[in-house]
DNA sequence: CATGAATGAGGTTTCATTCAT
DNA sequence: TATGAATGAAACCTCATTCAT
């Protein structure tokens, strides 16, 4: 097994855990090694503590969601199309990644989280906020509502978290037509409506 | 102190550690009995234990929102305007409430609360499930989209409880203007558009 | 088993620990709580930690040591005299409390010996240090020889230590006489020698 | 790097670390291998483990300091005058390695130190214990005052070790004339009071 | 010979719960 | 009925040592 093997195992086996019992259903010996198949110690190689791990975790999630859209999303497209890509692939994206849902929710839903969300609704915008820099451009140049960021986040997200949470939990079956009407129901929710649409 | 004081400040302390600490954040001796006022053992004559305290809460907060709703509803008004009724009043209650919606939101995000929201969306609904009759009467008449339960609950809840996040933490600043626009905008996501809105 | 006995069972058994194995050799579950007869977390409501335990005790045993010298000594009586009485009893006092005196030997050796011995050299003297303010009140009425109080305490406490602990580990049996000569035998060193002595 | 030249290294780095934290407070792998520039096995390979690794420090500072004491010392000088020549010299020696000084004192108060002490004390003379015959041939030949040889090292060595402490520790400035002062009232301390001194 | 990743026993501390008063 | 001292399992983390490379 090589080391980032290790690493790596970790790194899941964390995952699933806190995804499936919260973050403290997972213990980092008992549960953590155990699942990961390493010792004890093992974890504290490679990350300073639980907390560094959990970060670490959210981390590559985002990156790994980043490289899923990245590759079609093209600044050149017209602004709804855009929303519909993005909306649509993090939907489908989450629906394939079920953990990853269930992980940055937990993450969302904690101290960690709250920092975090200020940084990326408040602070400086860095090129891979696609959504967030979507949002901006779509405020300034007039086409979505004259509303505050943060509402706008909450009328586009809220709905798709809220439907990838009841899919997940098999409450509701999602399928690429709900896809479609549930995303074009949010592009209408927040774009201005004296236009042609 | 009456012994339902007693109880109540237990409920009381426990809900205002969990909103601010989270779940374990929360330790029963240390915390919620120091600061209900009572001692350590006596938690567990009111209570069976942690997890039946929690559940409790949640009971006692769902009742106290169904008795704020209940006065000035009517299922004699249309839907429409009951449903702008029901949203703008909930995003009052917790903006006046935000302990309680702190506590839901973590409730929500626990095994507990998916248990919850299966009997919610699949289980029978009660009088008193509001928002549930109301969308399912919607859909029944026509009047909703033909869309899944589930997703209706997404589309009118979703933005809801982002932007309750949001103002609570001091992200947005919610007032009457913006509450009627995001209910009016939530109530447009789920009605049938080919009526006259 | 009153509150204070446990309290004390604790403190008695971490005592003996420390003195015999040192710091690290007594862990606090696995053998101070084994040994005070108490669960682990015991420890803790008395406690804050293992410095707290460990500063405690050392708090307790300079608590008994004064209240052993106080009763016998008397700022009216000369200076050597009152030198004799106090090195003497010190030597008696670790003699028949040998396990006080390797606690605070291994407590001088470490982290916390260094500020300690900082506070009772250098800072202000309080009227418990009966030691120090003996050995100041010699330099300040010449009646010691005009050396900085820190070498004093080396000429007069360096032997009675080195004596102490070869007692206690047996290498060297102490008696009354011995005592006597010692004790002179330091005074001789720190006193002025012009004088009659 | 040759072999010995890591030996040497892993033997540094342990001697500062301990004197510097304790032996508690100089792990092997994080520490001293690393402050080596070994690797953490490596160390393993000269020394059998720990324990051996800190025995090996001691007995290599004690013959460093015995190379250093012994070039200019001659049996054929007067008791007195090879005294003063080997307290002062020791003196000036720890001044200089005040590493040396406070790895040997964490030694003696250590399991490890009280074996050795019985061995220096009660066990056979070797010829390099150069203080030791020392004080042997004073008491033999009448020179010394009749005290056992464990209280002729407490009264010559206590205070000698009681300086070091504070001047190492800032509490005290040795200089040569202190020095000269404190080795000869030592001096004093243990000779026959009868003869000329 | 040298490495350093891996180990897991053992360290300190927390906390839900019990029970004698 | 009410208490809160006591408990001990279990949490996080460290570190001396081993062993495959």
């Amino acid at each position: 097994m090589k080391n980032s093997d290790k690493r790596d195992e970790i790194l899941r086996a964390a995952l699933e855990l806190i995804a499936e019992h919260g973050f403290h259903g997972a213990p980092m010996a008992a549960m953590v090694a155990e699942r990961a198949g390493v010792g004890a110690g093992t974890i504290y190689r490679y990350f300073e503590g639980k907390d560094a791990l959990i970060a670490e975790i959210f981390a590559e999630l985002e990156k790994k969601l980043v490289e899923y859209l990245l590759p079609g999303y093209s600044l050149d497209r017209p602004l709804r199309e855009r929303f519909i890509y993005l909306s649509s692939m993090i939907i489908r994206y989450f629906m394939d990644n079920a953990i990853h849902f269930r992980f940055i929710e937990q993450y969302m839903n904690s101290p960690y989280g709250v920092t975090l969300r200020r940084e990326r609704l408040l602070g400086e915008a860095r090129d891979i906020d696609l959504f967030r820099n979507l949002l901006q451009e779509g405020i300034d140049r007039r086409e979505l509502k004259d509303l505050p960021l943060a509402m706008h986040f909450a009328l586009a997200f809220g709905p798709i978290v809220s439907l990838l949470r009841d899919h997940i939990l098999g409450f509701l079956a999602l399928d690429d037509a709900l896809i479609r009407k549930v995303v074009k129901a949010c592009w209408d929710g927040i774009r201005r409506q004296d236009g042609p649409g």
